[in-house]
DNA sequence: TGTTAGCACTCAACGCGAAAGAGTGCTAAT
DNA sequence: ATTAGCACTCTTTCGCGTTGAGTGCTAACA
């Protein structure tokens, strides 16, 4: 069976009138457009080909018809309209990005924050992940009498610290030599070597305080570590509960579960893969099965050419999908714009590291 | 009326009964019990005149009791006995705290995580807010091509960094240069006192490179205004929704929109108020009509005799006192050794400030 | 041949009342 | 002072008829 442009115009009809209602619509409620101008009983008989088609589904027998996810996927790529934001959600954005000169990792959040905000959804912010963490530069910087602080930089340009507490007051010249030590030993070093061997070699270099040495190992340790795991984070979470599916406590036990487990929404992220764009997940399409009545758009930011992490929207499958993909395109490219702009030509994030500096 | 040994016996029970159940206990449940000799219908009667106290309330005429505020406060202030922590737990806080050596907000979170998990609630936690956050020192270290680090302590020992990106490359000793101009200009001066005239001063002793400037002031007051502020945090919220209290969505969002906004739950938990020990708040004794059915326990945490920051539990006036309240001191207690300990006689945290140095 | 009005049919949702059950308060006996 | 017994109350649950929205089908119509 064809889809021909009637059923295309009434499909797009159903699934933008269920978006706003969330109860299943009839015939007549289509019937009433003035764009179609056909009777309730014309409707039915093309309700009952897109069932057919697999494009809607009813609840029960006498109810109205409600889109399957086959419904959904094909007023996403194909039905419907772009969404132009508004002059008021512009200005949101331009603030969440206009604390400009900051890191990275703040950027993101506020804007995550902010379109969660605009949205009414929950955002998916990730962070992100270094190749292979190689350190590049360590810092040991005197802060305060009895406080150093641990500056470590990778190869791809993130940088980590720490504030490193001692018993005893340092010189600065020792805080310069410790710099000079660990560089020696730990620049160009992945995570998973450094380790007990490299630590003995560092102790004998220094002669003297083992008991600095063991913390400034472990603290390059962890922040190298941090660096190399991806970070990520949801914002607006609770926001979920405005929508009648998630009326029931069991239902939103069920998605709180997966979006506070970081390791598995991970592993949601990576699966949904959106390599170079925008990628939407609709319902059954979800990969994990408590996520099948929900759906997912998510969409890469970038420095210059180069992916640099993901921001996502989840929600009821179903969402507003015009709005919220025009809107996550949107962010996504002032994301894309601010960091290509703020961290010059040669990335500061993205810079493959040539020469080094101590 | 007097409230003799039995009477307390009675309440106790009914009250660890009520904790256990989420149901409002009945005479029967309660003469059951082998530690009290006594019939459903002395019970009932003993019942009665708890009631007339004001410690326990029918929900209707045919139901079991249930603790008013009045009785939980009576249960908590001198009926329930303490609860010992059992060994798997103290080896879990003991992990959260072992990795010593960090800032304070790590270990802090850390403890608030593992302390959510073993009460199955959500965890409060307030990091300390400076006085008046006076500029201690501030320093500008080169750290990568293109990018240099802020780092501003304050007189209380805080100290806050930030990422400056740069469009040029700059030299050591400039950075070196720099920081002794800021030292100069800011040291000694409040958040509010840093402002349009100080930058103008700086800007003619640099003479060149407006922009960096611009954006160095506007970094150091933000750093410094986040070391102004309180910074509070929520862990393990979602632990709530496996509460009866919390089965409709109504309830959740109520809950979720206090704890979701900062703002108020600061004027909540300082409103609490913990100057010097653990305080419970319990039902209609919280500050906000949005809460009257939870209990708050909060309890402050310390380095060498001086106030840190707090911890807190929140969750459904039928919560487990004894255990909360036992373990909540506990991992404060647990919490202001690591700190008092790791961070010297003369606290990193608390120092008030002697000499500079740049 | 496509469209529409009409109508019987289906099924969730709602309201109502009867029955069950848990727990009380009171009274009288111990 | 305690307890057994009993009438009473009130929520919870279940069944059941009613309502109403919406469908599918058929026959009339343009």
């Amino acid at each position: 069976m064809a889809l021909d442009d009637r059923k295309r115009l009434i499909l797009q009809a159903i699934v933008e009138d269920y978006i706003n209602s969330a109860e299943p619509v009839g015939s007549r409620s289509i019937s009433k457009k003035p764009e179609l101008n056909l009777s309730a009983a014309t409707i039915r008989n093309e309700m009952g080909d897109l069932e057919e088609m697999g494009l809607l589904a009813q609840p029960h027998t006498s109810a109205g018809r409600v889109p399957t996810t086959g419904g959904y996927r094909m007023y996403v790529d194909s039905l419907m309209e772009r969404y132009e934001m508004t002059a008021a959600e512009i200005e949101k954005m331009r603030q969440a990005t206009s604390m400009k000169k900051q890191e990275l990792e703040k950027i993101v959040r506020d804007v995550a924050a902010a379109f969660s905000g605009i949205t009414g959804l929950p955002v998916i912010g990730m962070l992100p992940a270094s190749e292979a963490g190689v350190v590049k530069n360590i810092k040991v910087v005197k802060v305060d009498d009895y406080t150093a602080m641990l500056i470590v930089s990778d190869k791809s340009g993130i940088i980590k610290n720490r504030l490193l507490k001692l018993n005893q007051d340092i010189s600065e010249s020792f805080a310069d030599e410790l710099s000079q030590i660990l560089n020696q030993n730990l620049a160009g070093l992945t995570i998973s070597e450094i380790n007990i061997s490299n630590m003995m070699e560092i102790r004998s270099a220094i002669g003297h305080n083992f008991e600095i040495l063991t913390s400034v190992i472990e603290l390059v340790h962890e922040a190298v570590s941090e660096i190399d795991s991806k970070q990520i984070f949801v914002d607006g979470l609770s926001n979920i509960l405005r929508f009648p599916e998630y009326s029931s406590v069991d239902k939103v036990k069920e998605l709180f579960d997966v979006l506070e487990d970081k390791e598995n929404l991970s592993k949601l992220i990576v699966e949904a893969n959106p390599t170079n764009c925008t990628k939407v997940l609709i319902g059954e399409e979800m990969p994990l099965d408590a996520l099948k009545n929900n759906s997912l758009v998510i969409a890469p930011y970038r420095a210059s050419d180069r992916l640099v992490g993901l921001l996502g929207v989840i929600g009821p499958a179903r969402m507003d999908y015009s709005r919220i993909i025009s809107g996550l395109e949107f962010f996504t490219a002032q994301l894309s714009g601010v960091l290509t702009k703020d961290f010059g030509t040669r990335q500061i994030l993205l810079e493959m590291g040539k020469g080094d500096e101590t």
